[in-house]
This record gives structure tokens, C-alpha cells and sequence, in this order.
DNA sequence: ACTTCGTCGGACACTCTGTCCGACAATCAG
DNA sequence: CTGATTGTCGGACAGAGTGTCCGACGAAGT
């Protein structure tokens, strides 16, 4: 890693050199199952094998350790589930909860670590905020031009709605990528699917209700 | 240490006094907005008017407190949703839900402490999923039965759609009675309720899925 | 008057946090 | 080669907070 022809790049190697080292620690101490809260920095740095005065050379602290780890999350999950169109139908969102629900899993240490700590950290909770908001923006454009077509019940309050499928799909698929082995990863993306779309996106107008 | 030949009045002289002052102080400061997290045992024994070192006489730490506020929590919730049976439909399911949010708003500062000490311990975390698991149950019960009936659809899995309904609808209430100042609440039930209902109970069947 | 009880208030040991600074080796400039 | 610069170290430090302990003290009850 150490360049024989160093230039000022010499500085930001080793800069980048101890800053990932911590970031990787981190990211290894949380993926065999440490809680964030309980991590120290004295923790911190001694796995990471820097003193702990120099880990504040590098991060103001934890909260900002933690922000800068998710942020390099990929952000794929949303690239995702925004390909998805309505006229692609229930198969095709079935498909893409697959999708996302690996990327969860991929990443289920650090969106535990993120849960936990936005918990009662400002910072970390509009952070993630933040990143859900992308997708709500995404999910309440489609349900409002699927209104707009007539093929999703005008009476559903597109916020509402939005809210209920991102922030209780959000808690649902990190609570079943933390408790399941994987193997009803099909199930989940196939029940995520179906109750949106027949709940949502093709849920019987009020009149066809009444013709029940 | 424990007294030996005390009277059987202690608990209700306690029930009166000390613990009372305590626990109604800190539900107080918690409606007030104070996060749990931050609220320390200093400032809970200041603002209950007690010595700091008596806190510890009735409770172990602030984790136990929690605990013994939630239990103190009105358990009604699970009354409303039991209540409820598919037959009476989805007005009806509505109804019910508008009744779990009003639950929701009067516990908002409670149910927010325990959301945010659940995040990172483990008892409380237990105390809180433990809650949920009576929801859990009677939802699969109800679920299995309307399968049997043949009209839920067979091929649901009763313990997926059940952690969908109740862990996403759990997140999803306490966002919304925290953000919203009550006059969403109408519709987040009619939502709730139309989503689970059209989503799940009486989702189309796969052979009619196929004939659309 | 004497005991018992609950509370008080403060001391204590401990942990963790964030800041600071002198030491020191590696590297670079002239 | 010399002197300056850089990045890291290691430890000291103040502050905040936790949970334990104990002597003091007033308000009872007998």
C-alpha cells in the first residue's frame, strides 16, 4: 500500500490508511454482533490497533464514526425498488423485494447499529430519516399516477399509505433479516408484495366494495 | 437490607409515597419530551424531590423503573384488536384501529421511552416483543381460521403476514401519533384497516388473480 | 425515653468521554 | 547533514454519570 514515489499524496494514504482501518474494525466488531451502544472507543481503537486519542483525530465522535460508515452503505435498495413501475405488476414487486431484502441482509449489522442509534441520537435519526424519505418521495408520485389512471382508488391518502408501506416495510424487513436464516426471504418478499399491490395499488374502489 | 418484622403496610405506604412521586414524575418529564436516554437518575431524583441514593431503594436502576412504568401501562390495546372478529368486516376493522390510536396517542411519551431503550436493552427489548406477542398470536389464530374458511387466501403464510401487520403496524402507529397532532388519524385507521383487510384477510386468490 | 424506620446527603470507586500536550520516529527540504 | 514538518502515541486531565455504602437525623410507634 505505501507508494515508493511519494508525494503529497503521502498524507492522504495514511490518512486514508488508519480512517478505513477504523471503519472496517467497526464494521467487523458490529457483524459478529456488538452492539454500537456498547462499543466503546476505547474498544474501538484497541481493535483497530490506533490509540484512542487518535481516533478522535479522525472522528468528532462515535455518532459521526457511524454516519460516515453508513454512508458508504451502497445505495442500491433504492435504485431498486424505484425501477420498479406499477405496470410491471405484483410478480415483478415480488421480485424486487427479493432484491432489496438481499441488500438488507447484506448490510443487516449496520442497519441494526443505525436503528439502535438513531434511537435517541438526532443526528443518526434524521440521517436515516433522510434516506427513507428518497423512497417515500418515489412510493407517493406512483400511487398518486396511479390515481391519476383510475387503476388505484382515488380515497387513499397517497401519505398515508407511503408511510405505512416504507416505515412499516423498513421495521418489518429489518426485524425478519435479523431473526430469519434466510430461508423465508421468499416468503417475506412475496407477502410485502401481495399486500401492497392488493392492498394498495389494487385495492378495490370503494364502489366495487359496496358490490360485495 | 430488607426490613423482617414489617407490617403489611409497607407496600401501600410506598404505593402512596416515594415510588409513586417517582414514577409519576418521571411519566411527567417524558410527556414533556425529555428522552429517556438523557434523562439521568440525578435528574429524576431532583425533579421527584427525592435523595438521589433513595432512588436505588426502589429501583435497581432506570431500566427496572421503565419497566415498571410500562407495566403500568393500560393494557387495553390488546383488548381492542381481540375484540375484533372478520365477520364484522372492515368498518369495523377501522373502528378498532381508531381506538388502537387513541391508546397509541395517551401512551406517546411511554411507548416512545420503550421504542428507544429497546433499541439497545435487552430487557426491556424482551418486556416489549413479549407485548407484542399476544398481538401475534391472535392475529396467526385469526388468520389460520379465515384460511380454513377459505376466505383468506391458503397460500399466505400466517406468521409472515402476522410480523408485517403487527411489527410494521407498530412502527407505523408510533410514527404517525408522534408526528401527527390527531387530525390524521381517521385516515391512518381507514388505512390501516384497508390494507390489512384487502391486502391480506381477503386478498384475491391465486385462481382469481389469474382470471383478472 | 427508647427503638425502629425511611430518608437524607455525601463520600467513594468506577467507567467512559473528549481534550490536550509532550515525546518520538519517519519523512522531507535545503 | 541538518532542521523542520508530519502523524501517531501514550498518558494526564476534567467532567459527567453510575451504583454502593454509611453515618446522621427526624418522625414516628411503644
Amino acid at each position: 500500500m505505501p507508494s515508493i514515489t511519494r508525494r503529497r499524496s503521502d498524507a492522504a494514504d495514511r490518512r486514508g490508511g488508519v480512517e478505513t482501518q477504523i471503519l472496517d474494525t467497526v464494521a467487523r466488531l458490529l457483524a459478529e454482533g456488538a452492539g454500537f451502544t456498547e462499543l466503546g472507543v476505547q474498544r474501538i481503537a484497541a481493535e483497530s490497533g490506533v490509540a484512542r486519542s487518535t481516533f478522535y483525530l479522525y472522528f468528532a465522535d462515535k455518532t459521526q464514526l457511524l454516519l460516515r460508515l453508513a454512508a458508504s452503505m451502497s445505495q442500491t435498495s433504492f435504485g431498486i425498488t424505484a425501477a420498479w413501475r406499477p405496470e410491471a405488476g405484483v410478480e415483478a414487486l415480488t421480485a424486487t423485494f427479493a432484491e432489496v431484502i438481499a441488500t438488507y441482509r447484506a448490510n443487516a449489522a449496520l442497519l441494526t447499529a443505525v436503528q439502535e442509534t438513531s434511537a435517541y441520537d438526532p443526528a443518526v435519526r434524521d440521517f436515516w430519516n433522510g434516506r427513507l424519505e428518497a423512497f417515500r418521495d418515489n412510493t407517493r408520485q406512483v400511487i398518486a399516477a396511479e390515481q391519476q389512471a383510475g387503476r388505484t382508488p382515488a380515497d387513499i391518502d397517497p401519505a398515508v399509505a407511503t408511510h405505512l408501506m416504507i416505515d412499516g416495510g423498513d421495521r418489518f424487513l429489518l426485524r425478519h433479516v435479523t431473526t430469519d436464516d434466510g430461508s423465508g426471504d421468499a416468503a417475506a418478499a412475496r407477502e410485502l408484495a401481495a399486500t401492497w399491490w392488493y392492498g394498495i395499488f389494487r385495492r378495490p374502489a370503494t364502489d366495487e366494495r359496496r358490490r360485495r
